[in-house]
DNA sequence: GTAATGATAGCCT
DNA sequence: GGCTATCATTACT
């Protein structure tokens, strides 16, 4: 893959944009995953969010500097990802919902099963949790330092991707905030846009 | 193709 | 004690 002209993303931002901007990215961990195609936004102000009651012992990472990883478990089953954004203190996030694999498919196989197709290796919060090896123990580390590898596409770059935009799955408040995005024309979505 | 369902554990009221 | 930022499987249309 190229290093070049690929930057580290600016994750001091409001969720909602670095949700979007994300879209395109690459993220490894440990050598691992591939193109961000479906993240979701929450912030604080947010009663879908996990930092909409202020801080609990849960979503400490939440709360704390922009550019780490705040691990949740979900349905007491799976692990979930997110980027951690906004000014410290702040409590907003960014959920990777899906990743195009690039890199480690054997190692994704591994861990999710021989059987899966490609394109549902991380189609979906539980799945990349699963396909890259999230685990608590990563909660609040940097995304700039090992096991976490983050690029993001230059402005500059040719062709902007195409994103889309819609409501965020699986919440039952704040389901009107269209605070999902996802790449257009992607095979690995967890979901189609309408 | 969509719909229903169980698994499973930590969080918060 | 109720709910959940989900997934895989099964049973349908």
């Amino acid at each position: 893959m190229r290093t070049r002209p690929w930057h580290p993303p600016d994750f001091d931002a409001p969720a909602h944009e670095v949700a979007r901007r994300l879209i395109g990215a690459v993220l490894l961990v440990d050598g691992v995953g591939g193109r961000i195609v479906e993240t979701e936004a929450y912030d604080r102000e947010d009663p879908a969010s996990h930092a909409f009651a202020g801080p609990t012992e849960r979503n400490r990472a939440m709360f704390g500097p922009p550019g780490r990883a705040y691990v949740y478990r979900s349905y007491g089953i799976h692990w979930c990802l997110n980027f951690v954004c906004r000014e410290a203190g702040h409590g907003a996030g960014v959920l990777i919902r899906a990743i195009e694999p690039l890199q480690g498919l054997d190692r994704m196989r591994e861990r999710r099963g021989e059987r899966i197709a490609d394109k549902l290796l991380c189609a979906g919060p539980g799945r990349v949790g699963q396909a890259l090896g999230i685990v608590h123990a990563f909660n609040g580390h940097r995304l700039d330092a090992p096991p976490f590898q983050v690029f993001s596409p230059v402005e500059a770059d040719a062709e902007p991707p195409q994103v889309l935009q819609g409501p965020r799955i699986g919440i039952s408040k704040a389901v009107e905030m269209p605070w999902r995005f996802g790449l257009a024309g992607s095979a690995c979505l967890s979901r189609a846009f309408r």
